[in-house]
RNA sequence: GGUAGGAUACUCAAGUGGCCAACGAGGGCAGACUGUAAAUCUGCUGGCUUACGCCUUCCCUGGUUCGAAUCCAGGUCCUACCA
């Protein structure tokens, strides 16, 4: 078994796992959910909200924060962690999905990905190792490898090509965290799976990359606008075939109930941006489904969000009151519902750990989506 | 008392003979948001309707016209200036 990583429990009625990622920066306890926190920030909320809530790792973005302010300026003032304030563990990504997203910019090869830069029109070049030198820079305690990441649907010859070229990026990252001390340093690098609808394409992929020893492994190409079933489709076809003994991250997942979906296929770590974007726009998650604050009922409501949970803002706020500062743009209203989202999510991986502990989560996670999935 | 200007939907405000249930903005209501170019974006907002459509509207009354928010007459109210 991997140093790193430390499987504690494996759920027999499904693969849900326990497990125990060590980093630079702290022990981090799985299945987990990563608050992300793309320009150095989780927007909305400080550094003490984050460790309040008990988040135990955050995201950080290769591709926004080398444009701006510079990996470099952030390793000269002691690395994103003493630049934005925060001392836990954090995961950047790779830059390789921004390249995907802002595809009207982008010229791709071997070599890497020639763009411009969405704020000023600026050329830049990114390949493997000026993505390993930026996350080398930032100090990041797990690396993302480049991908090419294809958009759904896609085409089998180009999702193969899109395959055959992460895989060759990711063999350059490797070497490149080898040979720079990266890896030696405690760092770790997590390889990515593409492969879009393709199983046999991800099954092929997920052996490659499982063959060259990464520190562990992410399914990408998921949540790029493929309908949710063809999305646990795809993680359930790449997840059987990444190492048992080195943690799993599906990047930019998901709803609640699909959090739990893929625990119970084996994965181990989720990101996304749903909780805080969504809080800022007036959406809260509840144990009954997600309700949207700004509506008009809630406007005399003085009860929490959600009944006895216990962060700040349902320990202090009524609904009536959020509602307010929602609808009247208040930035307050933003931070507020951000807290309860991100402690909404936090959570809901606590009792997964305890459950996958005891041993019920099969039942317990089926409970609670069909909850959630009932509403009010 | 005189002269000039003005009264349009919840608010502000376009429209000066038909393409007007009436631009736009705000407000209101609802929806979306999944490795964050998002404190953003979209739809609806006179009534009945899924909609075609029908009905009632642009201060009031009357008139001109095939046709009026738009033209004419009178009235009511508001604003500015002069007495």
């Amino acid at each position: 078994m991997a140093e790193h990583f430390q499987l504690l429990q494996t759920d027999t009625a499904t693969a849900a796992r326990r497990g125990r990622l060590t980093t630079r920066h702290g022990a981090v306890e799985t299945p987990i959910f990563m608050p992300v926190g793309t320009q150095g920030t989780v927007k909305a909320v400080t550094p003490v909200h984050l460790r309040e809530l008990g988040a135990q790792i955050i995201l950080g973005n290769t591709y926004h924060l080398s444009l701006r302010p510079g990996s470099e300026l952030v390793r000269e003032l002691g690395g994103l962690h003493r630049f934005m304030g925060w001392d836990g563990p954090i995961l950047t990504d790779s830059g390789g999905f921004q390249v995907f997203s802002l595809a009207k910019l982008r010229d791709i090869t071997d070599a890497g990905v020639a763009f411009q830069s969405h704020l000023d029109g600026a050329r830049h070049f990114l390949g493997p190792r000026e993505v390993m030198k930026i996350q080398a820079d930032l100090g990041s305690d797990i690396a993302m490898v480049l991908d090419e990441c294809p958009p759904w649907p896609c085409e089998r010859d180009e999702c193969a090509r899109a395959v055959a070229r992460s895989e060759r990026w990711a063999k350059v990252c490797k070497a490149v965290a080898e040979e720079s001390g990266f890896l030696a340093g405690g760092h770790h690098v997590f390889a990515i799976v593409q492969g879009s609808t393709f199983d046999d394409l991800r099954r092929e992929a997920a052996q490659a990359l499982a063959a060259m020893d990464f520190p562990g492994y992410a399914v990408g190409g998921v949540s790029v606008g493929e309908p949710e079933d063809e999305m646990l489709k795809q993680v359930g076809a790449t997840a059987p075939f990444l190492p048992a003994d080195k943690p799993r991250y599906t990047m930019g997942l998901g709803t609640p109930p699909q959090l739990l979906k893929m625990i119970a296929l084996g994965v181990d770590m989720f990101d996304c941006v749903l909780p805080t974007r969504v809080a800022r726009n007036g959406q809260v998650f509840t144990p009954d489904g997600p309700m949207n604050l700004r509506n008009e009922k809630f406007r005399t409501d003085p009860r929490p969000i959600v009944e006895g949970m216990d962060n700040y803002t349902c320990r202090n706020f009524s609904r009536a009151y959020l509602r307010h500062l929602s609808v009247a743009g208040e930035m307050l209203g933003g931070t507020l519902l951000t807290i309860h989202n991100l402690h909404f999510f936090l959570d809901l991986m606590a009792q997964a750990r305890a459950h996958i502990e005891a041993g019920d989560y099969a039942t317990w996670h089926r409970a609670w989506i069909a909850r959630y999935e009932a509403g009010e």
